[in-house]
DNA sequence: TATTAATATGACCCGAGTGGTCAATATAGT
DNA sequence: ACTATATTGACCACTCGGGTCATATTAATA
């Protein structure tokens, strides 16, 4: 049965929006049972009834969360164009998505990365199923009608894959540290990133291909 | 003026190393504030009481980690060959002895991680100085005696190095994810790891050099 | 504008957990 | 046997947790 949290709904979604950021934030820092709803609403700039008003209790408000972040990532696949071949050029459309989730939802990913860690019996169920969601609706499409043949062949593919991913993932966290907020994150972070594929184009791809 | 924690020094050291261990675990799962003393002598099997024999108070406790930690760091620097001229050979052999350090505090890099969020007044002048002094003996040394003449000139020096690192970072996560408990590291890492450093030669070594 | 209905507020409740203490006990040394 | 040292955990004062609710503020209706 899916609840409707219509009271939360009918609010401006400025709000809304403010009080999905800072539950996002609490959590992913504290995980579920540390995180204190009195330092959620101080930094939503809302009272505590009223964010017991929205949602009946702390379960609640975390279960919205998920339903929420499990939308927005099903979203972010939707605007992928699935039909891209080049492997490089997919990665920089993923990335280009989750750069704009992400200045909406500064917490979002932090929030999913720090599920796997949560321990909490109330909300291990429901973390488990979207866990299970996300596996199927997302490594499915994964790197599907991507044009391997552009890939040197005396390379294990996987490994290829690895690297180039974990350099995407080490030069954001980089570029994120050398942020003082997580706010103002700037589009040049993409240039960047572009130099970085530059280079591992010509080290994974047959020579001429581009 | 230093502390010298005369009375956690005569423990055997078994029992130092569980205490240490426990803290450890403790304050980089939940930095300075929420770390629980009494989750601390739970993990560690020891009486409140005695914790707070050996030492007055938490921040004394915090404190003997930082320098705790500073040490052990220090021991690994000294164990690496500097003279080493491959890159390759070098962050391999930086990694084995930092794996031989994972083996005995499991939680000693987690806790270092955790320093640079930490926001706790009473100890950040201590962890900056820790900081400080870190970057200075630590990145002084870096990559010298490293012969670069075997690396491609065609790509970005600090770009390639960034790349070779967020692998491995990458690698070393991934393979603790895929176990289930941080204890029972193995020295299959290595092996695989070596697999992963064989691809990058082959991609930022000039054609000829091993 | 007067009245009612809907929202928002924060002081307050009680239970859980905090860092830290200390009289009582167990162990070791002589 | 006696003393000195090491260890224990019940206990204390206090903070902070999730959640409530009478009151205050705003919006809607007339």
């Amino acid at each position: 049965m899916k609840i409707i949290y219509s009271k939360f709904h009918s609010l401006e979604n400025e709000k809304q929006e403010r009080i999905i950021n800072a539950a996002l934030k609490e959590f992913a820092k504290n995980g579920y049972h540390k995180a204190s709803t009195n330092e959620i609403v101080k930094e939503a700039e809302i009272s505590k009834g009223s964010l017991f008003n929205y949602f009946n209790n702390k379960k609640e408000l975390f279960l919205f969360l998920l339903d929420y972040v499990a939308n927005v990532i099903e979203q972010i696949y939707d605007e992928v164009n699935w039909n891209e071949p080049d492997f490089f050029e997919r990665i920089r459309q993923l990335g280009l998505v989750k750069f704009k989730v992400y200045k909406k939802f500064p917490y979002a990913f932090n929030f999913l990365k720090a599920l796997s860690h949560e321990d909490a019996a109330e909300v291990k169920p429901a973390i488990n199923k979207l866990k299970k969601d996300m596996v199927e609706s997302g490594l499915e499409r994964g790197y599907q009608n991507i044009d391997w043949t552009k890939f040197r062949e005396d390379f294990d593919r996987e490994k290829v894959i690895n690297i180039i991913n974990w350099t995407m993932l080490g030069f954001a966290e980089e570029y994120m540290n050398r942020l003082d907020s997580i706010e103002d994150v700037g589009m040049e972070i993409l240039h960047e990133a572009d130099e970085y594929f530059e280079i591992l184009k010509r080290c994974f791809y047959k020579k001429g291909e581009r």
